[in-house]
DNA sequence: AATTTTTTTGTAATGCGTTTCAGAAACAAG
DNA sequence: CTTGTTTCTGAAACGCATTACAAAAAAATT
């Protein structure tokens, strides 16, 4: 096994009869530098198997066309990612990065604390930042926005959010969640989901909108649910069967996975449905349509949203300072 | 917003009062510098806010300590990711990778060919390659391994495959599933999937084997399907039913989203699922646990997988030659 | 105290492209 | 055939850290 020098600009150069800095205009495709010459760089290079070692370009050009993209696998337990829309999420970024050229950095996990993300940027190994899923920490996304870094993410924003955030319309999704359980009959509704994260919090309320704009009286019910894993919400719904007194006959699930936990936990104590409750999940993650019955969903466009939250992004590096913006949100109605 | 000038080891050194090469030393642990020294320019480096540019480091150090991971996201088809599987997969291998403090560099699926591959390295983009899925790229993936390329692949290997192939054990699994079929009576196997891919005609093969060591003649029958998404597996299932003459007792599907299209299809079809048919299903993705009925599946130890295939990749990245591995691979016997 | 050895630090070179700026070549105009 | 432009090319500097090697400082030895 040789071990070969890799061949530089240098060695380009000098067997294309040319000096270094054309050879890089050559390959920049700089107007600067004649057809001729440009096309016998091209030659030699091609055949030479050159690639432009990317670190040097890095350095010299002080932008890594690279961005970090940080997944939050907080949802991500005992070898099972408890919510497959977020990795969904992540090949829509993946996807519309790839068409902008641009390299995408995976953040791991444990790397999530605002030091991190900051030494990622100081050190120049990403010129920018796509959090995918806020949970917790928009008190730390803001300082590290304050700082300037170039910052896009997904979920529900503040008012007085200090980054750009692109999420789906939770709030409008928590109303459809509403009307269809409404329509469907419902009198009672229930919530169950972690209602201090910012986007949960607006698919509730969506859903009590939803409700106060009947003329009748509706009730809505809240269960709180820390988790968004399958096994825990089933024991959740199992617990909320027990100690509720008035069952509801709608229920809306901050995810579909929870929703498909409840309406096993349901159908585990003969509760029909939908027949005595009506169920909409979030997300409409792929197990949802075929689920049994069917699970009545909200999707977002997730291609749209790789796509826009790259194009923010590319706006800030831009210098701009685009808004927040919000996804297209529809509920797709299936038999629940 | 100040364009201010990013911070240099040649600061660092100034304000700590000595020279550059001490403060590399200094921030590398070298234990040729002397402990009050290293504290002082520690000191400074961390109230400067100071990170090493990674691009420097790696052009001067010809390291990048970044692993290129490639996905197939072939199977990921209309804005639904077909086989979660994957996704996990690459959650283990982002954690393993994290542990070792080496980036991941997601390589987007339409950079797949061996070119864009050989580019990365050449480019020094990253040290070596993890690639998620051979698909039918086995001879792409053979010549690049033959460039020298340190390259670890799950799947399954060809007995003469140039690269190191992690794996499940493809034909024990198929093995297990099959036994299991035969234990609850079945007679009549059907197998289902593309058995083109190596990974799966494993599975076949440990199928047919289980059979043949009974005493007793079983038929195995295989329901070719080049699609690995829900849709095309449910609608393959009704014209299944549809022209087989005699319907079989056990069914083996390639992956469980396969399986479940098929319980689905028989349920439409009034049949009864484990009642008339058996089904074993393959990855044991979170759905399939309350999938109803709770699909009998089988299971790799994910996280095993990805501190495997890191593992692997250093030690190549060290110079060895590492032996292909089979990742532990067992049966999960629920309902079907 | 002088000398040797060990430890610590500094100087200079290196890795590989890009960019600035000056110079050469090609072309047009007078 | 100059002179003035325009177009193209090259020399040198630069981006930032690491490393080989030399030198200085500190410690050990005689």
């Amino acid at each position: 096994m040789s071990e070969k020098r890799a061949v530089t600009m240098d060695d380009i150069a000098r067997l294309a009869q040319v000096s270094k800095p054309t050879v890089s205009r050559a390959l920049n495709n700089s107007p600067l530098v004649k057809e001729r010459t440009r096309n016998r760089v091209l030659a030699v290079a091609h055949e030479q198997g050159y690639a432009v070692n990317r670190n040097a370009q890095k350095l010299r050009r002080k932008r890594t066309n690279t961005i970090a993209v940080s997944l939050d696998f907080g949802s991500h337990q005992q070898g099972h990612i408890a919510d497959p829309f977020m990795f969904e999420l992540l090949a829509g970024v993946s996807e519309a990065l790839g068409d902008r050229n641009q390299d995408l950095l995976l953040c791991a996990p444990k790397h999530n604390d605002a030091d991190a993300f900051q030494n990622i940027l100081w050190s120049r190994g990403a010129d920018g930042f796509i959090v995918l899923g806020q949970g917790h920490r928009e008190d730390m996304l803001n300082d590290f926005a304050r700082t300037g870094a170039p910052l896009v993410v997904w979920g529900a924003g503040a008012d007085d959010a200090e980054y750009c955030v692109v999420g789906s319309d939770n709030f409008l999704g928590g109303k459809l969640a509403g009307q269809h359980l409404l329509r469907k009959g419902g009198r009672r509704l229930a919530f169950v989901g972690d209602t201090s994260f910012r986007e949960i919090g607006l698919r509730y309320s969506g859903l009590v909108r939803a409700a106060s704009e009947k003329p009748y009286d509706v009730v809505t019910d809240h269960v709180d649910l820390h988790s968004f894993s399958y096994d825990a919400a089933y024991e959740a719904a199992l617990r909320y069967l027990d100690v509720t007194e008035q069952r509801p006959d709608g229920l809306f699930a901050s995810n579909d996975t929870v929703a498909m936990a409840f309406i096993s936990a349901f159908r585990d104590s003969n509760i029909d449905v939908p027949g005595e409750i009506s169920v909409v999940g979030y997300n409409d993650i792929p197990t949802a349509a075929y689920f049994t019955p069917r699970l009545t969903t909200i999707r977002q466009d997730i291609y749209q949203a790789g796509r826009v939250l790259v194009a923010k992004l590319m706006r800030i590096l831009d210098g701009e300072t685009p808004d927040s913006a919000l996804i297209k949100t529809e509920i797709i109605v299936r038999q629940t």
